[in-house]
DNA sequence: GTTCTATGTGGTACCGGTTACACATAATGA
DNA sequence: TCATTATGTGTAACCGGTACCACATAGAAC
């Protein structure tokens, strides 16, 4: 591979003159442009981001933080971040985290090394002290990790709220709250929405607390369908909506005629459940696409006009509710 | 950030040896490493990757080339990679070609540029020239693009056989037969798969070509459901399974007992649609590990002793089928 | 005719590592 | 005892860019 001593050779004039036409920066003739474009084509020269890193001690790669891509949040969040990273020019290095402290300090300390412009972190843990005094700018998505560090999320309350409603409204009067994890800020904020709804409205609630986890919301949905008569069902996320499906369908109850279900997030599998899933969508790819977008003005030194923003959410009705004139 | 020189400085050494240390390479006495490992402690220092790489010319970024990791299958083949990558000390680059040729050559190119020690590429087009004279290690995933590049995939064609077989072990003989795109590698081996289980057996086959798309699925299912009557499906997806199940749902047509379904791949998604989909799972945790231990292998200069491994599909029977005694 | 500014170019130190080579010294073998 | 080898360390060139600074020229301003 060509370098840039190279190319200077070649169109004769000097290395500072070629920099300076790669990057479009100082005084350049006309008649130099021309001798070093085509010295550039003849070698097929292309810089070398790696020395250009070094030099500028600024690199092009954006680190996402996530605790495991597989969970369906995710990919969608990754998919909108790569989008808007490579439209700027950066490129995307994913971690999955597994919720674990140090494998997150680990990828944050290895990916400081390698000079990642900055970072974007969807992770789910209270210690946050290792992303402060880190000097690289970070982006939180979903979760506030401090309030020093500018995050993103959906309006959780207000979409569990709008979520609850729509049950109530759809005549259920006898509702599970299937909560996420609490001292999960979007958890606590999701159940807080459902308590907003329901309170003062004379609605038997029952509230269990459950991971965001198909399998362990199917066992515990089954078994409370054996204890308690319920008309209604909020889950906190889809996942976890779409267990209490397989349960009630274990348990022979029909979906929604006895029983409605409202799930959270509006991920591809709501659409793609039988019936399909009515669900609060966050607009994850929108999500994405601005934390990527305020990381990358930070990185550009830029200050941020807003430090926290809240997405509202939406509520899209399928057919695991139905809406009562 | 401190730097080789002042580790070297602060411990009262030549950078050569504090070099030495940090690649357990050469000679070093017991004495030097004790103060250099000091002088590390002290001073915080973590060596810098980009000045290595560029020193080196080598780095420790994988780059992965999926269409979209939006795409179910695709998260979990991520993962594993990224796992398997950790453990050998590489990072993880994510790229969403959507198929996009150009998208494609442009990533290459990038990557290229940062001096990505590899790729994997689970890229589901025809033209692969861009890849060839690359002079960087390349493994194939899911899809052969030439006979020169090292590739891993599900045995397709028996996992599609197997699948089949199930549905005829349950009692169906007529049977719809949602085939991938033709052209794709996989689909099409999925497809001559089908055909080697029902040939000979007297079977009433129906065969739509349908994209991995849960809409269209649907649609298509939709339609041929009101012209003919089959009492199985086989689908090259879980999503295209999806749509298929959601469409019988429509239609009033119980599944499985009026209609029984099998799909393909294995991913989270079928394991939580109500009722269960049967389906043939790839392993696709392995199939990503094992592709990253290829790459890796390449990386450092090895032979790789199988250019070519075929991973079984494994069926896995849940609810969309029954099987008889 | 000076001084000033805009334009254009080149030389070279620097970013932070690696490593070839030179040069010690100690241990081993003949 | 001397040659040889193993062990240990330092100097400095190099990887491929960036950018500071010096310098040259031409036109404008005074």
């Amino acid at each position: 591979m060509a370098n840039i001593r190279d190319v200077a050779k070649a169109a004769g004039v000097s290395v500072a003159t070629v920099s300076r036409y790669l990057n479009n920066k100082g005084y350049i003739s006309e008649e130099a442009k021309r001798v070093i474009a085509k010295a550039v084509e003849e070698l097929n020269y292309q810089p070398s981001m790696i020395a250009r890193s070094l030099s500028t001690k600024q690199s092009t790669f954006i680190g996402l933080i996530v605790p495991d891509i597989v969970n369906p949040f995710f990919p969608e969040l990754a998919r909108a971040i790569e989008d808007v990273a490579l439209a700027y020019g950066y490129t995307l290095i994913l971690c999955n985290s597994d919720e674990d402290l140090e494998k997150e300090i680990n990828y944050v300390k290895t990916l400081q090394q390698k000079y990642v412009a900055g970072f974007i972190v969807a992770s789910n843990h209270v210690e946050a002290e290792h992303y402060m005094g880190l000097d690289i700018p970070i982006v939180a998505i979903d979760r506030r990790i401090h309030s020093s560090i500018p995050y993103i999320a959906t309006d959780n309350r207000e979409g569990a709220r709008i979520g609850t409603e729509h049950l109530l409204d759809s005549g259920c009067r006898n509702i599970l709250c299937m909560r996420g994890p609490s001292g999960l800020g979007p958890a606590d904020d999701r159940f807080a929405g459902f308590m907003d709804a329901v309170k003062g409205k004379n609605i038997e609630t029952h509230i269990i607390e459950c991971p965001f986890h198909f399998d362990i919301a199917e066992t515990m949905v089954k078994k409370i369908l054996q204890e308690v008569s319920i008309d209604g069902i909020f889950a906190s996320s889809d996942v976890t909506a779409a267990g209490a499906m397989k349960a009630a369908y274990s348990a022979g109850i029909h979906v929604p005629n006895q029983l409605q279900i409202v799930g959270y997030d509006g991920t591809m599998l709501a659409s793609q459940l039988t019936p399909g899933l009515t669900t609060v969508a966050q607009d994850l790819y929108r999500m994405g696409a601005m934390a990527a977008r305020m990381l990358i003005e930070l990185i550009k030194g830029q200050e941020l006009t807003e430090r926290e923003v809240l997405i509202p959410a939406e509520l899209l009705i399928r057919q695991t509710t139905r809406s009562e004139a």
